[in-house]
DNA sequence: TCCTCACTAGATAGATCGATCTAGCGAGAC
DNA sequence: GTCTCGCTAGATCGATCTATCTAGTGAGGA
């Protein structure tokens, strides 16, 4: 059955969110996955590196997906981006603060020690803001405005991960939320000025 | 000499901060530190726990008055608060893009797997927090208002640290710090206007 | 029927991990 | 002088890590 390789992925997915990715190991996964450990090398001829990149790859994508829902489900972008704040923080509680961003943790780890690693994580940041963008400049706001808005909408997301998994709150969550839709607010008041 | 502690802890805190907690080996801290083995089982009895403990504290401390002084250091808090972001950056590159928050890689390795740490890395974000909070008020944001800001603010420079360090550009920092001087001017006029 | 090959399965190697152990150094007390 | 004790020093232990190795299984094609 070639649903080894998925549930290996779906294993690591789950385990880097969680640890990191040194604070993962090989037989944890397989563990999880209910897996072989020759199986592993068959379908990941690189190892546990090449396991990497392909899971940040894999849940970068499904991530991006799931947000992009989110925003896409309302009645308007300013909604939207507050409540995908508020849904974040909703599923942090129900998972006992273990499920924020997928690839987070392992970005940061990665960043200066593990080039090829750092780099998968690079590309699924940008094709976040690139995504992003399009998405505020479809509901608005000016061009020029759109990918950096993007880029802190991003920003204020993956640093209140940081504070709600710490502290085990989502106040964060919430304040940013609130604070992004301020901005995307002001910002489509500016472009509505602008063209008036 | 009692500066052995001292350089355990400084390498320990450079370390934690550019691996994580799981990727920095405990002879390699020595290493670093050109300390013997025996002597961190002295200092620290408990070892590799107790030194991350002391670690996050220390670097909690010092870093937060690093950025305090950045605070305080132009002749605005708008400003200020622009230029805390864009001194992060410069920073970053001047390290290579190493030397962001020194606690923000452990906090989330540790967040769902040691209770201990975890406590440590939310007792720093708060007081960091706390004492933002404070700033903001003295300059003028409304009580009610001064602690959100202050989460956002933080959150935003965290998550910028995420993205920096992935792409290894400092436009997310400096897209984050134009924003977050928006909202504390415009969190500054609504007192204004409230008090008028 | 039998061969092929993608895949499963786990033993094992070699390195490295955190932690503990004993031994020794050296400044100050008396 | 010598005794004490805070600290240094590093060998070593058992566990665990990633990776490699050989062997075995089973479905599909000729």
């Amino acid at each position: 059955m070639t649903g080894t390789r998925e549930r290996i992925l779906a294993a690591s997915t789950d385990l880097f969110r969680r640890q990191g990715y040194t604070g993962t190991g090989i037989k944890q996964i397989l563990a999880e996955a209910g897996a072989p450990f020759g199986s592993l090398y068959h379908h990941f001829p690189g190892g546990k590196n090449e396991l990497a990149a392909a899971t940040i790859a894999r849940a970068g994508d499904e991530y991006a997906q799931l947000v992009a829902g989110k925003l896409l489900a309302g009645p308007d972008i300013v909604t939207n981006v507050r409540d995908a704040f508020v849904s974040a923080g909703q599923t942090l509680i129900d998972t006992s603060y273990a499920d924020a961003c997928p690839i987070e943790t392992v970005a940061l780890e990665v960043a200066s020690t593990n080039e090829t690693l750092r780099l998968a994580t690079a590309e699924v940041f940008e094709s976040w803001t690139v995504g992003l963008t399009a998405l505020l400049e479809v509901a608005g706001v000016a061009a020029a405005e759109a990918r950096p808005l993007a880029s802190v909408i991003l920003s204020a997301l993956e640093g209140a991960f940081v504070f709600a998994r710490a502290s085990r709150t989502t106040d964060a969550l919430e304040a940013c939320g609130e604070a992004m839709a301020a901005l995307v607010r002001a910002a489509l008041e500016r472009t509505a000025d602008a063209t008036r």
